[in-house]
This record gives C-alpha cells, sequence and structure tokens, in this order.
DNA sequence: AAGATATATTGATATATTTCGATATATCAA
DNA sequence: TTGATATATCGAAATATATCAATATATCTT
C-alpha cells in the first residue's frame, strides 16, 4: 500500500508541468478528446503530447480508451477528488 | 495577472517531491516548527532542507518569520485551498 | 494489398532539479 | 568580544525531465 505522501507527489508531479495542466484543462471543458485534439492544444511535437498524456494517464488524472485508430482520454474525477482531498487533510491537520 | 494554469503549475512543483510533501505533512501536524526541526524530519542536510523549504515558501505555501536565530515556518492554509479549489474546478469544467 | 492516418516507442540532446560540502551571515550566550 | 548555534547562499555533481526526429505499430480506406 501507498503513503499518502507519495500519492500526492505523483499526482503533484503530473501536474508540475504547463503542458500537462493545459491539455488536463482543455479535455476538462471538452469532456473528451482525441490524442490530435491535444496535439493541436498543446503546440508541441506528436511524441511529446503523446508523452505528456501517458504522464497524466499513468498518474491517474485521465482515463484512455481505444476507440479504432483514435484514442479517446478524459479526465477522472475520482482521482482528482482523491488528490484535492488528500491534501487538503494531510497538510491541515 | 498569471493565469490559473501557472498558479496551479508552480504549486505542483512544489508539493511534486517526496522531501517537501513530508515537511508540509509535519508542520500541518504540529501547527509550526523551525527549520531545524525540518531537518530532523527530511534527514538530509541542511542546506538540501533550507532549499526546499524556500521553494514552498516561494510557492506561497508556508509563512516563515524570523524569531531570534530561528525561523518559524507554519502553513499557509489560505493558498492550499486555493489550490485545491483551481484544481477542481479547472479540471471539472 | 497498398497507402494513409493515429498513436507509441526509441534514442539523443538540452535544461532543470536534487543534493551536498564549503562558506557566509545573523543572533545568542559567556 | 569570542565562540556557538541557526539559517542562507554558492558552486559542483548526479539524476531527472522535456523535447524532438526517426521509426514502429495498429487501424482505416480504397
Amino acid at each position: 500500500m501507498k503513503s499518502s505522501e507519495d500519492h500526492i507527489v505523483k499526482i503533484a508531479k503530473a501536474l508540475s508541468d504547463r503542458t500537462r495542466v493545459r491539455i488536463l484543462q482543455d479535455i476538462a471543458k471538452r469532456g473528451s478528446v482525441t490524442c490530435g485534439d491535444a496535439i493541436n492544444v498543446a503546440c508541441l511535437s506528436q511524441p511529446t503530447v503523446s508523452h505528456h498524456i501517458k504522464v497524466l494517464v499513468d498518474a491517474g488524472l485521465l482515463i484512455a480508451e481505444k476507440d479504432g485508430r483514435h484514442v479517446i482520454i478524459k479526465v477522472n474525477k475520482e482521482v482528482l477528488d482523491e488528490f484535492t482531498e488528500l491534501v487538503s487533510v494531510s497538510a491541515k491537520r
């Protein structure tokens, strides 16, 4: 089982890059997008955006599911809530 | 004026290191501590801990005030709330 | 089957971060 | 004033991260 520190650190790391936050906010605004959409938002190369999406997915902040040759990504709100809750609680007690 | 992205990124960066989260949680638990106390918690060199505290202070997460030769640090709950609120809102709309 | 499109992986480079020892500064105590 | 204690800063080394071009893989279209 993972400590709350480690969990906070993993999510915070994912949120510690401008591009990733931008991608996340864009997805949140639109509901769901494809990786191609994210490339347009980020204005960076396809491999770079692919990498950032992977970081967000690994952190649990994004859910990705394949749909033909596309990958549809959306925000995992539960994980996001868990994170804000964990930060609030652990830093206030 | 700073974008919400930049604000999130700055705080998230501060929270993206195990040592810093540990220090923050320890301070939250105890109310307030000195830098020396933080060194004991982190088990790292004094300059390293000093650096981490600086990062947390610069991000606004800690408030530091000098008291003789000590520096008393405590959590800035307002900034922390602001952060969790910002993350919640910006990633859900 | 062949070409086109969407995404992932690899390998390299540039930049940022973490960490330390050495040293500086400020304050207290004798 | 001198020595001790608390914290900050500097410079360097090791590690991590962001980024890209090239290439691989998977799926669609014709």
